[in-house]
DNA sequence: CTGTTAGCGCTTTCAT
DNA sequence: ATGAAAGCGCTAACAG
């Protein structure tokens, strides 16, 4: 019934441009076409090591005539490899986590990887669930961004024993061995710290994100580091936690802490925040409450917006190379995938850069 | 020589967790460890009409404890459907495109569907290339925002003739029939315009996306009708087309645009910009340029970022539902896939939103 | 209700 | 250099 004739059905319904309805073409249709076996329409294809010139040319002239396109699914059943690549992170969206997924996007599509992304929305099990579905999928590798409430990392683990190579990228963590790529977190809050502590401001305040992923901790031990470094003293009623995880609690939360640092006596001069969304949205806000950023309080903060040079005062941000983070990610998996030795595993922290702007300018 | 035998090997190496390196369980492995047939596996698994219900729980049961997943690919070769969508967008790398995927993917991953993005970077080879590439890995319908070269759709006609829909997101052409779901850019365009009317402006330039496609011709005509309906004449002088592929070009075109409208006498009073791009851009360079907005020259324009309120002075845009874009976009195409009757493509429009805020405000 | 069989499209020995 | 045949993991007639 189907392909049961060459000839090109002329009543068939919908014919819009001269097509016929007649499904994909398979390897099968161009070797009964050319007169030839499947496997040799399968070397001509998959350019194996010896196959005749002349055969060649004809499958591959037939093929490309006809728009040949090979099944992925059943090239990917045969070998047992899709080349795909799982992306597992907690939202798509928004710009830093885009970047990164360019990046990431990228690097695998110049080498021919298809990636299949998926979203965690920082729910462990929804991470979990994602990973089964990934795996079904016959991914060649995964990369990962753990959720906030991940402790337990099991499920990656296992995906490693099942032979799928795990690369962690931006947030990392040390229950489980493998490749991991992020910026140097630590150096980056220790960097912004003392850049406020040399512009003069001594009574710094700091709001992170309410976690135990490194990628806050490192920054809170960034930031007293440079406090100790520089002789101040730690003021923990200057210290806030908040649960960033929806944008309505986050504002909320955010205010609150907000209002108690600069009613509390005394006051910080100055503000060191940890996320890019704690950052922007601690300048809206600041500016909502009618404070004149820095003459009232400085602030510096870790975020990548395009937008800094814009922002009222532009912001002086720690900028993260996310492009880069993501294509390294990348690399490293694909490197995993195809073999290379899994003995050496490293952790590739890239440096952050320090973007100076109006926001944390000295007070006079 | 795999599965060979059910004994853990605890010489296998790099043992973790007391895991053997056993690859995936698979159906068949059930099956042998049930003494049952594979259909009847199969059937078990997904609760086919008529199966004992001892049978099945056993099923499930041990399925269940072996973490037994399903393999996809094998599944959608089986039957030529792989419960995965393709979404082919120009670039994956700003907030309003990853609020657009954000909609699709909450919809799609609701009902089991698995969505593989991928990126034209507005170009009409590379477009038609991960058409292929998509359409090679199975996927059952195509979600696509076009790149701003293509003007020939045959590519995605063509999908459409091999049984694959095609759903038309954000961008839109006449070009293709079938389901498209954006804005109704002409009236975004025309409230903006209107609303700077309405603020007293009258001399009011127009900076647009120099490109055929719907969305930037659209609010083109918004602009002008805005105008003619309030008796105001076009003044070519004030409208600038430039082009915006990439950062560099934008920004060199767009400076140069903004010189030649405040040298021009008379100058105009006011911008409408028509992309994100422009309308954020555009506050920077008149910032840099040292201009007051609104005083100096009023501004308004399309844009979804989430920063608008702390722009410098805080921008008044033209707001998209860029997640309902993208899950209606999504809804349309699962309903295609699912055999809903394709006889009466319809085209979705939705409202804009007007965010007035400090850019636009009237002159004194 | 369950087992047998065939086959999706492709690659890959093993022959020739 | 090419062909024949088997099989990746799964589902779906078709029997019983």
């Amino acid at each position: 019934m189907i392909n049961s004739s060459k000839s090109v059905s002329l009543t068939s319904k919908t014919v819009q441009t001269g097509f016929s309805m007649n499904k994909n073409i398979t390897l099968q249709d161009i070797a009964k076409a050319l007169n030839i076996s499947a496997s040799t329409v399968s070397r001509a294809l998959t350019d194996s090591y010896q196959i005749g010139a002349k055969t060649k040319k004809l499958v591959l002239d037939y093929a490309k005539q006809h728009h040949y396109v090979p099944n992925r699914m059943a090239r990917g059943l045969k070998e047992g490899k899709s080349r795909s690549i799982g992306v597992l992170v907690c939202s798509i969206d928004n710009n830093f986590m885009a970047q990164m997924l360019d990046g990431i996007d990228q690097h695998c599509s110049e080498r021919g990887y298809q990636i299949i992304i998926m979203q965690s929305k920082e729910l462990y099990e929804q991470e979990k669930a994602n990973v089964d579905l990934l795996y079904a999928s016959g991914i060649d590798g995964l990369l990962i961004s753990p959720s906030y409430q991940t402790v337990d990392f099991s499920h990656l683990t296992h995906l490693q024993e099942l032979g799928v190579p795990v690369v962690l990228f931006d947030r990392l963590s040390k229950h489980i061995d493998t490749h991991k790529v992020a910026v140097d977190n630590f150096k980056g809050a220790y960097d912004a710290t003392m850049h406020l502590i040399n512009n003069g401001y001594k009574k710094i305040a700091h709001i992170n994100w309410d976690t135990e992923l490194s990628v806050a901790t490192k920054r809170f031990e960034g930031y007293k580091q440079a406090l100790e470094d520089s002789g101040i003293k730690l003021n923990n009623d200057w210290i806030k936690f908040i649960d960033t995880t929806n944008a309505e609690t986050l504002t909320l939360q955010l205010d609150t802490a907000l209002q108690e640092l600069m009613d509390f006596r005394p006051s910080p001069k100055a503000i060191f925040t940890a996320t890019d969304l704690i950052s922007t949205k601690c300048l809206a806000l600041l500016h909502k409450r009618g404070y004149s950023v820095p003459k009232d309080i400085a602030l510096i903060g870790f975020s990548n917006t395009d937008l800094a040079d814009v922002l009222n005062p532009s912001l002086s941000t720690v900028h993260q190379p996310s492009f880069e983070i993501g294509s390294l990610a990348a690399q490293q998996l694909l490197s995993l995938i195809n073999g290379k030795d899994t003995n050496s595993f490293q952790t590739i922290l890239l440096p952050t850069e320090l973007q100076i702007r109006a926001s944390s300018q000295p007070k006079n």
